[in-house]
RNA sequence: GGUGAGGUGGCCGAGUGGCCGAAGGCGCUCCCCUGCUAAGGGAGUAUGGGGUUUGUAGCCCCAUCGAGGGUUCAAAUCCCUCCUUCACCGCCA
């Protein structure tokens, strides 16, 4: 959510803005319903000001012993003006709060403007592609080869886009968890947590999946006159984050940094229709996700710390990979800045998302109430929050398979990993 | 799942219809006093929103006593629903 403030001046400049992440902001419907909101508002306290002075002139003159009939009949009518100003203003807060939640966060200015992921920019590459004297495979030629993925297996207990892993591979997923995870806890300062897989429909407003993104959700009931059921996560990101809902923090408290290894769920994942074969987009897969939570005036600086620790992860698995700055068009909703981490992926012969790490800025600390009280001052101020994946375990899964394997159809286990491997070298 | 008792400010805790945004205590901040420490005295100390203002401060107003609805001229207080905590019982990994 943007800064209602920013919704009350001079819209041109956000709409500007948005217009740049292909957002058409309603300047005109927003103009209206805020001066609309204003003269309500301002009517509305005026008489519930009124009435709480009458009515207290009721129970005075109740004590002294007068007559309070007449009193209370002219109350009842001022009663019904009070009541139809509420319900109009109630009816014109809801418009106005959808409407400013569905808007998207404004980049940053060192963003580059572009309409979609083909005008991302290249910031660097890291390692270099290795040669290969034999004809590489796919990860799942070579993880069907090797026993250890069946797709049919989850078709039949599921569906598409699933997978049963067995085996060493299966072992080779968790060990990937884990070396992350260490990495993250004994090298990056991150404190390790175990959080709930289904969250309430309160922490997904909160980190913005909702209320536009719900169809991208698995649900676990329907949504009722009551309320929403509980939603599988799509992402760590919404119960790490949320952690901060309606806090305030020390300031010696920032910042905080917690990472965790959850599965993650999405509906969306195969409407695409692409990257049908294999492990890429699945409706479940596997994550690390680093979340902080910081001061405002170090968010960006945090953000190239954190890209730097996912960055971290694919180094000691000595996978190449470039890194890409998203041009405006191609950011995610909340966020004001993003860097995708690209892996090198052989058997497409291109680098392919296995991270993503946002500075999201104040946007979801507004909407969670997450804030912290400045040293000094008496005021608190909202936080700047950040994720990022490091990494998502299956897609590492899959760059090790293909990076590293063999002409014989066997895979090297990266030296990394040989720890979290029982000492075992090769898959196969 | 059953029965019972609770959910009030940073914390503890009072408050069964108006004088309550809320006693008292603890903590914290500032000031005074004090050779240091300890003790003492005084003042202050929730959050969100709106209006006023170029902006801040200030001032005024509204809302918030787990959440939502209701009764009432008036609700922390009465009624209903839900959430949640604790205790005991049942069940379970």
């Amino acid at each position: 959510m943007l800064d209602p403030k920013f919704l009350r001046g001079d819209l041109n400049e956000v709409a500007a803005k948005l217009a740049s992440r292909g957002y058409e902001l309603d300047v005109e419907k927003l103009h209206t319903l805020e001066n609309q909101r204003k003269e309500l508002q301002v009517r509305t306290e005026n008489l519930q000001a009124e009435r709480n002075s009458r009515s207290k002139s009721i129970g005075a003159a109740a004590k002294r012993g007068e007559d309070i009939a007449p009193l209370r009949a002219e109350m009842n009518k001022f009663g019904e003006e009070l009541d139809a100003a509420k319900e109009q203003l109630t009816a014109l807060m809801t418009e106005l709060n959808e409407l400013s939640l569905s808007i998207p966060n404004l980049p940053h200015e060192s963003v580059p403007v572009g309409k979609d992921e083909t005008e991302n920019l290249e910031i660097r590459r890291w390692g270099e592609p290795k040669a290969y004297d034999f004809e590489v495979k796919d990860h799942v030629d070579l993880g069907e080869a090797l026993g250890g993925l069946d797709f049919p297996a989850a078709v039949k207990i599921t569906g598409s886009r699933f997978i049963v892993m067995q085996g060493q591979i299966a072992r080779m997923h968790r060990a990937l968890a884990q070396f992350m995870l260490d990495l993250h806890t004994t090298e990056h300062g991150y404190t390790e947590m175990y959080v709930p897989y289904l969250v309430n429909a309160d922490s997904l407003y909160g980190t913005g999946q909702l209320p536009k993104f719900g169809g991208d959700l698995f649900h676990t009931q329907p949504a009722t006159e009551e309320g929403q059921g509980l939603s599988l996560i799509p992402t760590a990101e919404v119960p790490l984050t949320n952690m901060s809902r309606d806090t305030i923090y020390a300031e010696s408290d920032l910042p905080i940094k917690m990472t965790a290894h959850t599965p993650c769920f999405r509906s969306e994942a195969g409407s695409y229709g692409r990257d049908t074969r294999g492990l890429i987009r699945q409706h479940q897969f596997d994550k690390v996700e680093m979340v902080q939570l910081v001061h405002p005036e170090k968010s960006f600086a945090a953000l190239d710390e954190l890209t730097g620790h996912a960055e971290a992860v694919l180094q000691k698995l000595g996978l190449p990979y470039r890194v890409m700055a998203l041009c405006t068009g191609d950011m995610g909703f909340g966020a004001t800045k993003t860097f995708d981490l690209e892996v090198w992926l052989p058997a497409q012969n291109t680098y392919r998302e296995i991270s993503s790490c946002s500075n999201v800025g104040d946007f979801q600390a507004r909407r969670l109430q997450a804030r912290f009280r400045p040293e000094g001052a008496k005021k608190p101020e909202l936080i700047h929050t950040l994720n990022g994946s490091g990494l998502a375990v299956g897609r590492t899964l899959v760059a090790v398979l293909e990076n590293y394997q063999l002409a014989d159809g066997r895979i090297e286990v990266p030296a990394a990993l040989v720890p979290y491997m029982g000492g075992l070298t090769h898959l196969g």
